[in-house]
DNA sequence: GCAAAAGTGTTCTAGGTACACCCATGT
DNA sequence: ACATGGGTGTACCTAGAACACTTTTGC
């Protein structure tokens, strides 16, 4: 037992994963396995360690439910109304996380009750607030893609710019001109040539480009 | 005593206030009565009660440490490093105000050990990550000044159009061009006419506005 | 040879920047 | 009358939007 002179609430981070898959913006969820909210589905997270960092914890929950790693982790923002959760007093710090189907494929174990991924734009009632949550998250993404190179975290390490065209396409949700597109991208000297061709159908072969610096995101314009 | 069968950390709200006093942008700071960082300048801020709301906690420490209400508030970040305090783990949802010099004249009570304004350009070395909490809230606004109307929030209800440029350029710290800036401002279409004139001094009275809603921030461009 | 996506430039438009003079008041 | 900040318009420039055809492959 762990005793205090005034009342603590809980604390925990909850993480909105999205991913490009099946050529739409996906969402990773979980189905809870205990109540409340037992059998819902929910975003992977959990409880704070009393030592622990707050992305640490978002790292953490992430793998030990999914089995993932090796993510782009941003702050989202921070809930807590006093009723949010039925047993106790629970603030949650929310990230959401952007992941490359690369990762994806290397790393699809689990130790949850459930895990599947969902169409970001048709997913179900979930637990909680995190419907209100995969909202606000779903527009800090579209936003940042304008002012920033976030979508090269979706991309696998080589990749061509239709598909990066692709990617831009899915989260905003209407098409872009081929030609802007690439000025635009190329002139943000984000990218480099990586030499190779992609043979991919029965057409021309396509450049393959990398990030630069994949690891950043950096805010351009 | 309030237990609990796994440790819970402490949780607290921060808030940044910046207001335009003397030509300059400030920022309101209290001395720490009390270990650890006693009498080191800090944030006002406290710690959550167990049944309220995160912006209602920084609303009631902002007026119980500085008497000051009536604030634009808004969540900046959420730092939880397991040793930014000594005392215990504590997790501190931090929020920004605005403040207009006119809501600052009314509120001038206190109940804390001692309350001061700093030029938010030089202000003293802070307790706890305060610093860094500071400059993450001073970035955030310079960038929320492009495209939003959230400098509005630190106008008195009637103002001028040069008071409106001058709040622009303390926070840039650039000075911006007359008829560029009107013809932009005139744009976003959230001011209107106030019919009222300012005869301030030994010039030509300034025409006065206000904002057209003054209590929303909208994005703008 | 035909279907399919890759690749490539120019024109037009709108918004941002640079810039200088007259106006109304107080002293 | 003069000093002070208030108020106004135009020319230029740059970035974003619209738009069509040739190239290279698989079948």
């Amino acid at each position: 037992m762990y005793c205090y002179e005034y009342p603590h609430p809980a604390v925990t981070t909850d993480v909105v994963v999205f991913s490009i898959r099946n050529d739409r913006l996906e969402l990773l969820l979980i189905k809870r396995a205990s109540e409340p909210y037992q059998s819902h589905w929910a975003l992977p997270g959990g409880f704070v360690d009393i030592d622990e960092d707050l992305n640490a914890c978002a790292l953490r929950e992430l793998e030990e439910e999914t089995g993932i790693t090796g993510v782009y982790l941003e702050q989202l923002c921070t809930v807590g109304a006093p009723d949010r959760d039925p047993r106790e007093r629970v603030i949650s710090v929310v990230y959401f996380a952007l992941l490359s189907e690369d990762k994806l494929e290397a790393r699809a174990a689990s130790d949850a009750a459930a895990v599947a991924w969902f169409s970001a734009r048709d997913y179900p009632r979930l637990a909680f607030d995190h419907n209100m949550i995969v909202q606000k998250a779903h527009h800090r993404l579209a936003a940042k893609l304008s002012y920033s190179t976030i979508a090269l975290q979706f991309m696998p390490r080589r990749f061509t710019l239709s598909q990066l065209q692709r990617v831009y396409e899915l989260i905003l949700g209407e098409e872009l001109d081929k030609r802007n597109f690439r000025k635009r991208i190329l002139s943000m000297d984000c990218l480099k040539e990586d030499g190779g061709l992609l043979n991919g159908g029965k057409h021309r072969p396509a450049k393959l480009y990398q990030a630069k610096q994949p690891d950043r995101v950096d805010f351009v314009r």
